[in-house]
DNA sequence: TAGTTATCATACCAAATGGTATATTAACCA
DNA sequence: TGGTTAATATACCATTTGGTATGATAACTA
């Protein structure tokens, strides 16, 4: 059995991680700029020593976020369950419903952590610019392999760019997650999600070659 | 013949519209938090007197130019131009690659004023929210107005619902911006226009009644 | 087991910030 | 023209902020 209530035995992994999440959160309800390093070790049992231990400043906190836990958060989120699906474009359609179905309605008027983070951050410092783009990047390209998959499976038209669907594609699935933050009404997210389903529809084809089992 | 030299006169408006002007500016390139009442005067002739003289706090600042600014730029840009379009779906296609065309590229890096002050502050104060919904709550009814013109003119297909292409429009007015903020790249602008011509494509119809001249 | 290092706590600081108090002068009005 | 008010400047302040210096203790190593 292994100790349980010892809180005071050291953990440098837990550590890091505990200050990394109660960051993000504080940073996703209020901002980066509006988030002060003592309300972030606040929420956690730590204090400031722990915290420029493992970030030599506030900046470098917006980094680790930016490189661990927004980009796993894309791939988890919008990636990895595409792969479940044998029409990537049924995937994506599913995916965008699911991720309205599941998300709480606190967190819809939270908006993307990404494009909150990317709003604020991109102009004025370009590290957090960089990583912020890397992350979009990512999230777009991969998007992308799946796309060019439907077309070689013939589920979409020929003339289609994958590149191009996939932009269009990534940028409504935060642009809507913006407009809902902004209107404050969920049933937006149900229309938008409408129009989406309704654009990949006028794209797609019966595949040709396989036959549904 | 005006006095136009005289500078120690004082001009209530004018003074005030000064202030308003240069805050937006400086929000819009380093965001509301990181844009200090200091730096604000600094880029007019005026001093901190004068700003409080007219704005009884920072953030009374900000409602002034969701309400007066951002309502404004969101009719001139988006709105008001659509009414020279035969065809108000055309006019949306027209009006997005306009913009595209006239927008510098330092301002494409910047993003959308309307979309940053939202990401931004929308949830951290509650008037801010109410007034930044406002205006994009008017963005979409007046698009949605144009929308259900061009259905009655027989450029949309009977089944569309006009308040729902008007709010995927917006979002991708919004969106592409955002994306193209993101990406620091002008040409996927160029790609989502694409997008959405094809989009607009697919929910238009030749119309029955009248013809072209 | 002794000593070195990594991990975390505590107390403190200089700078910047939003805001105020007050002085000054232009504009208006009786 | 004199006096009241509106418009703008100047000096100042309390608070908050990111960051530092230093102390304490756990963990590891020789």
């Amino acid at each position: 059995m292994t100790k349980l209530a010892q809180r005071k035995l050291r953990d440098p992994e837990r550590t890091r991680a505990s200050i990394l999440g109660a960051a993000f959160d504080e940073i996703y309800h209020r901002g980066f700029h509006d988030t002060s390093v003592n309300e972030i070790v606040g929420k956690t049992t730590l204090t400031k020593g722990a915290f420029f231990h493992y970030f030599s400043t506030k900046n470098d906190l917006g980094y680790a976020i930016a490189d661990e836990v927004l980009r796993e958060m894309v791939l988890d989120r919008w990636i990895r369950p595409l792969a479940a699906y044998k029409n990537p474009v049924q995937g994506i359609i599913s995916r965008f419903r699911k991720i309205i179905e599941s998300t709480p309605d606190e967190h819809m008027a939270l908006g993307c952590p990404l494009n909150n983070l990317t709003q604020e951050m991109s102009s004025v410092d370009q590290v957090f610019r960089e990583k912020l783009r890397a992350v979009m990047q990512l999230w777009i390209s991969e998007t992308e392999k799946y796309l060019t998959k439907a077309r070689e499976q013939g589920y979409l038209k020929p003339d289609v760019n994958p590149r191009q669907v996939a932009e269009f594609v990534v940028m409504v699935e935060e642009g809507a997650f913006a407009m809902v933050k902004n209107l404050r009404d969920k049933k937006v997210y149900w229309s938008l999600y409408e129009s989406l389903k309704r654009y990949l529809e006028s794209i797609s084809q019966k595949p040709t070659e396989q036959l549904s089992a």
